[in-house]
DNA sequence: CTGTATCCTCAAGGATACTG
DNA sequence: CAGTATCCTTGAGGATACAG
């Protein structure tokens, strides 16, 4: 990006901040150290040259640092200090702008993974406890095989046994996701069901913690 | 800019806020309505056609708001909440990243148009009081007229009466401005300045309030 | 796996002229 | 004054191949 030529913190936030891809990049890195590699799916659409050009601009300018030898990228100190920020950018979207999710944003891999973030560990036994979504609008099902330690997405069977089974379109999950609607709502009309053992779908909503957004969605909705 | 496809409050943050020149604009509605030719004051180099998308764009999404007939554009009742987000982007920039201008951002009419928006209007007597400026580097002086109605900057001499005349180099005033040293610091080393009868002299401090992001520079200059 | 280099295309945006 | 229309350029960014 060009510079503004002025000697002003707005401009220079926009000129630090305001390149195509950079808050979501930044957004990613939120959830710990991300790899090279790693940026491509929490960014469907990126071009490998985009991201090495932001990735090296953030660098110079002391927001993120690499780790040694493929251990990815990281905030700085001064970088840290971005996340709130960040988080007012975003409650004044869930506040103000937000609306239901439009089809073209409709991305299920997405949600996955957003949702795989959300997940309070602390609520899991031990062991490897898996869920299996399954979309109205196609065949494909997708897997989270959560741990304390880790939480993933798998696009493929894990084989194992799957403690509860969500079914939903895609919509409906989102919206749950950001706080449109209640878990509670979407099970009670339907929207949304679950199978499995009585006592692993009531301990379900433990795990599940949606968006950090959702409350302020929530808030605005309200009032 | 093309959308990032995704339903996450950040990504519309930057769908929204993040085009280029869209924040400055947002910046310039602070101080209230603005036309069309007046944003390209606060804004050089942008072009006439980007500045008419941003509008349009910027309009269709809730933002801002026409007022009629040539009265210019002001914020909406949603694009007034923007102004603590622009805030949260200023203030970390101030905490984080300022340094001293760069010679490119040198540009003494846009310094002279901050100034004007932060004059303590209370604190002027009643009728016009003038103030000079005389820069280092170029012979051109630029003035500004202050009335508790409305201030403003003139490129012509005005032939009134100058109550203080102020000398110093754009770099200093830039400094002094942006709160990365104090106005007595830079009087007392002599980088700037002030001819004028001492009465006025003494009333130029209350009527200069500098940047609103100088407290938060000087904070984080003391850290 | 973690990038870099190259090429090529398209569209954002700058300059200018023109109109209500 | 407040834009719109047109033209033209440049550089951002997508695709692909390649290298450590």
């Amino acid at each position: 990006m060009r510079s503004y030529g002025q000697y002003c913190p707005v401009a220079k936030g926009a000129e630090l901040l305001g390149d195509r891809w950079t808050l979501l990049i930044i957004r990613e890195l939120l959830f710990g150290p991300v790899r090279f590699n790693e940026f491509e799916r929490g960014l469907p659409g990126i071009s490998r040259s985009v991201l090495a050009s932001r990735l090296r601009r953030l660098e110079r300018d002391g927001i993120i640092e690499r780790l040694g030898d493929g251990e990815g990228y990281t905030f700085t100190q001064v970088g840290e200090t971005l996340r709130p920020v960040v988080r007012t950018i975003g409650d004044w979207v869930a506040t103000w702008v937000i609306e239901d999710p439009r089809p073209a944003e409709l991305d299920p891999e997405l949600l996955m993974l957003f949702i795989s973030r959300h997940i309070d560990r602390e609520e899991l036994p031990t062991g490897k406890t898996v869920l299996c979504f399954e979309f109205a609008e196609e065949t494909r099902r997708i897997w989270l095989t959560m741990e304390r330690q880790d939480v993933s997405v798998c696009l493929e069977d894990p084989c194992l046994p799957v403690a509860v089974r969500v079914r939903a379109p895609v919509r409906e999950l989102y919206r749950v996701y950001m706080g449109r609607t209640s878990l509670r709502d979407a099970l009670d009309n339907g929207s949304v069901v679950l199978d499995g053992l009585p006592a692993d779908r009531r301990r379900f909503e433990g795990w599940m913690k949606w968006s950090s957004f959702a409350p302020t969605v929530q808030a605005a909705a309200a009032r």
